[in-house]
RNA sequence: GGCGCGUUCAUCUAGCGGCUAGGAUACCGCCCUCUCAAGGCGGGUACACGGGUUCGAUUCCCGUACGCGCUACCA
């Protein structure tokens, strides 16, 4: 039974790295009919931040990634909130101290940090000097009951070889006189994510550990420490990292990293996680779209790529407007709606149904059916005019025409897409003109702007008083 | 500095000894056309470098360079 856990440090935001973690995790549970759990990696209390959970929860809600076992869902292995569990950790450490694989120690912050200065300065790989390492028992005992402040840290054993697999890079070896005695726990009573890793993947009997390349390097202080404990280590497969444009690791200072910023600005959840699944694994190159079903029928973390990959805005936005185009006006409506909200933009579900429609096939954002199609709602006040459409089309001439064709388009009867576009070419073909030379004017009066969908089929939807008062008031007004 | 991991078009990638090195995004051009899109067609750009192994290397091995990650009582 393959068992997973995401394992997120409650911070505020979910980075769209941690996402893709996420996904894969889900993606690999469902593929071979196993357990997705979520667990709370919450020991470091000055990170604690005020609902960072409950955010969690509702993005993974939103992406649409489900948990077999967790702090909602519950299950037999919990709790699955680590600071609920520091008591098994206590014991553990204990245990860890009284076989002989880790030991108490006394040193303060300020010394560390003395120590590791002159290692930098001497040039020498800063490391913990060991200097607690072979205190007496007695010793031990005596400053503890002292309530003197200390740690535990992992005995690593010197001059050995620490080797594991790794599905995705294959054989990994370090050197254990490269790797530190590492704090297990922390004077605070709290475990470091290195205990508290291993024993919850333990007790809650997780068979892969999937997680981003940045704990490739702490991987072998967790074998130790499945050695430690005589215990079975789960198999491991670190994802490469998502990365910067310039190639550093995705970081928020270049731009979005919150899935919760994608949301926000438009991005449907489907989009996201069909692009992100994309960056690092690939099922065959061919095909770009793929929908939860089908990532998860064709998932396999053999397959994941090992370098890092840029995340590319672009492909995304190219992305989620497939995504839009593929939805129905319905179903783009109580997307759409909030942000029409958020504007003071008012219109019925109909009227909406019908610009939804007229927009799909261009925009990428759900914001753009707002921003791109503002004129709809309010009247154009022509700041957003393209100079140069302007320039062109926006000709005394024009104005000429406009203002004669006018009176027809007011006397239609009825007032649709072949109607208008009759009246209109018509008029042109009455006075020698090209359409495009009333067209052109007409959208530029109407919307403000010079681009947009067909003319004839917007003026439908606006309405004939609505197209009649604007191209009135441009007449006038726009010079 | 030490350790680890990585390196195919600008970007995401396919490739698992023999290919005119394929697809997608972006870009450019053409078509469609009332604009912008969408759609169709076409185009340019890549195997980091140097050694091996082999009849033959993008592919296997070793170096070099470069990039990234880790190097906390953070995860």
């Amino acid at each position: 039974m393959v068992r997973v856990r995401f394992a997120p440090s409650p911070t505020g935001y979910v980075h769209v790295g941690s996402l893709r973690t996420a996904l894969y995790c889900y993606l690999f549970a469902r593929r071979h009919s196993g357990v997705n759990i979520l667990r709370i990696e919450d020991t470091d209390r000055t990170r604690y931040v005020e609902g960072a959970v409950e955010n969690l929860l509702r993005t993974m809600e939103w992406a649409g990634i489900g948990f077999d076992e967790g702090p909602i869902e519950g299950g037999a292995c919990g709790p699955y909130v680590q600071s609920e569990r520091t008591e098994l950790y206590r014991e553990h450490a204990n245990q860890l101290i009284a076989n002989g694989h880790a030991y108490v120690c006394f040193c303060t912050p300020e010394r560390l940090d003395t120590v590791r200065k002159s290692q930098q300065a001497a040039g020498i790989p800063p490391m913990y000097d060991r200097h607690c390492r072979n205190l007496s028992k007695e010793e031990v005992d005596s400053r503890v009951a002292a309530g003197e402040p200390h740690v535990v840290r992992l005995r690593v054993p010197i001059g050995e070889m620490v080797r594991f697999h790794d599905m995705i890079r294959d054989d990994v070896e370090f050197d254990s006189r490269t790797i530190d005695d590492q704090v297990l726990l922390k004077s605070d009573g709290f475990p470091t994510y290195h205990l508290a890793n291993i024993v919850d993947d333990h007790y809650m009997q997780v068979t892969h550990v999937i997680r981003g390349e940045e704990w490739l390097s702490s991987t072998p202080k967790h074998v130790l420490l499945y050695q430690a404990f005589g215990w079975e280590p789960p198999k491991f497969a670190h994802l490469p990292l998502l990365l910067n444009a310039d190639r550093s690791k995705l970081s928020k200072r270049q731009g979005d990293v919150a899935v919760e910023d994608y949301r926000d600005k438009g991005y449907l959840p489907q989009a996201l996680i069909n692009f992100v699944a994309l960056l690092g694994w690939n099922p065959s190159a061919t095909e770009e779209i793929f929908s939860m079903d089908e990532l998860i029928r064709q998932f396999d973390l053999e397959r994941v790529n090992k370098a890092g990959a840029v995340f590319n805005r672009e492909k995304l936005d190219w992305m989620n407007g497939e995504y839009i185009r593929k939805m129905t006006p319905e179903e783009l409506l109580p997307l759409v709606r909030p942000l029409l909200e958020k504007r003071n933009f008012v219109a019925s579900d109909e009227y909406v149904c019908s610009v939804i429609k007229l927009m799909q096939e261009r925009v990428r954002t759900l914001w753009d059916f707002v921003d791109f199609a503002s004129y709809f709602y309010i009247t154009p006040d022509f700041t957003t005019a393209d100079e140069k459409y302007k320039s062109k089309h926006w000709t005394p001439q024009a104005k000429e025409h406009l203002g004669a064709l006018l009176p027809k388009l007011e006397s239609l009867e009825t007032w649709n897409h072949d109607s208008i576009e009759a009246a209109v070419r018509e008029y042109a073909e009455a006075n020698g003109m090209g359409a495009g030379k009333l067209i052109h004017p007409i959208r530029l009066a109407v919307t403000g702007r010079g681009m947009g969908p067909g003319l004839f089929e917007l003026l439908a939807v606006l309405g004939k008083q609505e197209c009649v008062t604007r191209i009135q008031h441009a007449l006038t007004s726009l010079a």
